[in-house]
DNA sequence: GGTAGAGCGTAACAAATGTTACAACAACGA
DNA sequence: TCGTTGTTGTAACATTTGTTACGCTCTACC
């Protein structure tokens, strides 16, 4: 399918390659708005792609605490960086926001695409790479702690927030505890809100 | 160098292979115990591969706070997560426990290794997944919080807690903290002590 | 006009963790 | 033996965040 093109990992991949893996065992899914894409603890044997809509990836606690901690938006890869780990089952939770569509490719048939077409090969590495970094930022965020810093870093990448609450699951607070903290740093002129939301400076 | 074969990722690898991969740009350095190896921040070009020693990579916080993230141990990989993203700045400190010995591999020298040698494109895929995966378990221990789930988090990793200040730094949290929760587990009957330190049930 | 719901601010209290300080204990060397 | 050093337990207090509850302001809709 041309649907996949889209995706930046094959665009420069020669039509011949494209024809050759999608005549490798692989399928198309279709998920309804609202339904659950991935349980937290499922295998992840092939390579998912995200063709249509829009999902979301969330840890889930022990006490019902859960953190937003990926919005996926097609064309995207789903769980990238499980597919060729020793224990391959992804940590999150997947739920579908609008209606999306799925492709699974066989992981042993893009294993020998990457081999063939060095583009997807240096695609994917880079895929798997900013996934770490990421990670890395977000654990970070967690680990060095302070709600102040960790809003301080979502302003700066989001831009503005515009709905506490959302933002609240975001940073893995509650809303109160976040409202609080935007009220102390308004005070504080560390933050200015304006009928948009919260901004920084 | 047959030093390099030892690392597991290439063990596969034919001579032929490696030999040219040695003739490529790489160099082999040393650090004294105790000395800086990778600075926050620092770019990171080639592959590096710890062959010789322990390191400790630890990420630093705002107000001098700091986490240990993780133990290098050689034969090792470091910072495979950052070599190919399109921002390549690690984001820990890496400090030479024991003296080490590193090598430094051209990028692109290794890029074009994997395309010939199946075994380490697949080796360096599961070496980028399983890093993904400890950073998403990471990062769920420290979002999803609670010191005492991260404390059994640490029990069934480790086995025990045998001083109580180094786990409190990898836990991320102070000792006097780790120390009062250990007492209070130890009570409800949560851990046992004996005399090499806490264990589980 | 009235009503219901969503989103927000806020207050009072509870729980978790940090901070600081001090004492006990073991290991070790002078 | 004595003092030193490192590790631990613990206490008192401060700070941060969670919990619960309430009221306010919108907007949509009847």
């Amino acid at each position: 399918m041309e649907e996949l093109k889209k995706l930046k990992l094959i665009a420069n991949c020669s039509d011949e390659s494209l024809e050759w893996l999608l005549a490798q065992p692989c399928r198309r899914q279709q998920y309804a708005a609202g339904k659950l894409i991935l349980r937290a603890g499922d295998p992840c044997r092939s390579l998912m792609v995200l063709v249509e809509g829009e999902a979301e990836a969330k840890m889930m606690g022990e006490e019902g605490r859960e953190v937003l901690v990926d919005k996926l938006k097609a064309p995207m890869l789903l769980a990238p960086a499980f597919l060729f780990a020793a224990e391959n089952s992804v940590p999150v939770e997947v739920t579908a926001v609008t209606d999306c569509a799925m492709w699974h490719i066989n992981r042993e048939a893009f294993f020998r695409l990457m081999q063939t077409e060095p583009s997807v090969l240096k695609g994917f590495l880079e895929v798997l790479s900013n996934k770490g970094r990421f990670l890395s930022g977000k654990m970070r965020s967690f680990a060095v702690k302070g709600l102040r810093n960790r809003v301080v870093e979502y302003l700066e990448a989001h831009g503005a927030i515009t709905t506490v609450a959302a933002a609240a699951q975001e940073l893995g607070v509650t809303r109160p505890s976040l409202s609080r903290v935007l009220s102390e740093m308004l005070d504080e002129g560390l933050v200015v809100k304006d009928e948009k939301g919260y901004r920084k400076v």
